[in-house]
DNA sequence: TCTTGACTTGGAGCTAACTATAAGTGATAT
DNA sequence: ATATCACTTATAGTTAGCTCCAAGTCAAGA
């Protein structure tokens, strides 16, 4: 697949996919005889899986740690998994905050409601 | 309560503190005669507010404009739910990606996990 | 042949949210 | 008196993650 028909694919610009290799992130993508990018199935793989996590906001550096280590093969197998769950405790401490944060909204929200349908008339603000 | 006083109990810089004062975030913080900060309940708050927001990674143009319809008082009361809730939206879709994206950290990490004790030798990477 | 259009590269520019620096004031400690 | 310290301002610099641009190559269509 070509570089236009992937960024339609995964709605990344051609040139974020060109950046993510430049960095490290997108390896080993084969070439045509004019240098022009042909993604194969390994990589839209790896491709799904950098959307899947920068989705959640981890770190593009992690990201270049990770498959800096894929490539060196199974002998790092542990230190990617210790990697993962670094990522994992993370983004449990995220989902709490933004669990906290919608339960703000939540209770402002319903304060708003109640004044605006003169439910509530002795709001102070703030 | 003093600008390194207010750092302290919130965990937030003094130039942080000015920063947000500076770009409408915090308002009408008292002074003392010599132009010195003395924080009140009030500014205490809206601090809390913000760091709770902020944590859950609301943006700061958004917070300074809620602020400003606080400040035009109480016929902005619909104007201020409306934004809340758009804001809420966009964290629960961000819950949801998160949510996701741990799921998979947790399959990966279970195969990383057999793989090391020997239960899974037919991997594949990636 | 000429132009169009998709691709290539290297490198500069952008936005959000701080973060640090320089230059100065004013109150307190020695 | 002098030095120290916390504060003040305005402004420049930093980081992450893109995003855009200039200059060029190559193949196909009018």
């Amino acid at each position: 697949m070509t570089i236009s028909e992937i960024s339609k694919k995964y709605d990344l610009t051609p040139n974020t996919l060109r950046y993510y290799e430049k960095i490290g992130l997108l390896t080993k993508i084969p070439r045509n005889k004019n240098g022009i990018r042909n993604y194969d199935e390994q990589s839209c793989k790896r491709i799904e899986f950098i959307k899947c996590m920068r989705s959640a906001g981890v770190e593009i550096e992690v990201l270049i740690q990770y498959v800096k280590l894929l490539e060196e093969g199974k002998d790092t197998v542990n230190e990617r998994k210790a990697l993962l769950e670094g990522q994992r405790e993370k983004l449990l401490k995220k989902q709490k905050d933004i669990h906290d944060t919608i339960e703000r909204l939540n209770y402002k929200i319903n304060v708003y409601e109640d004044i605006s349908s003169g439910k509530r008339k002795d709001f102070t603000e703030e």
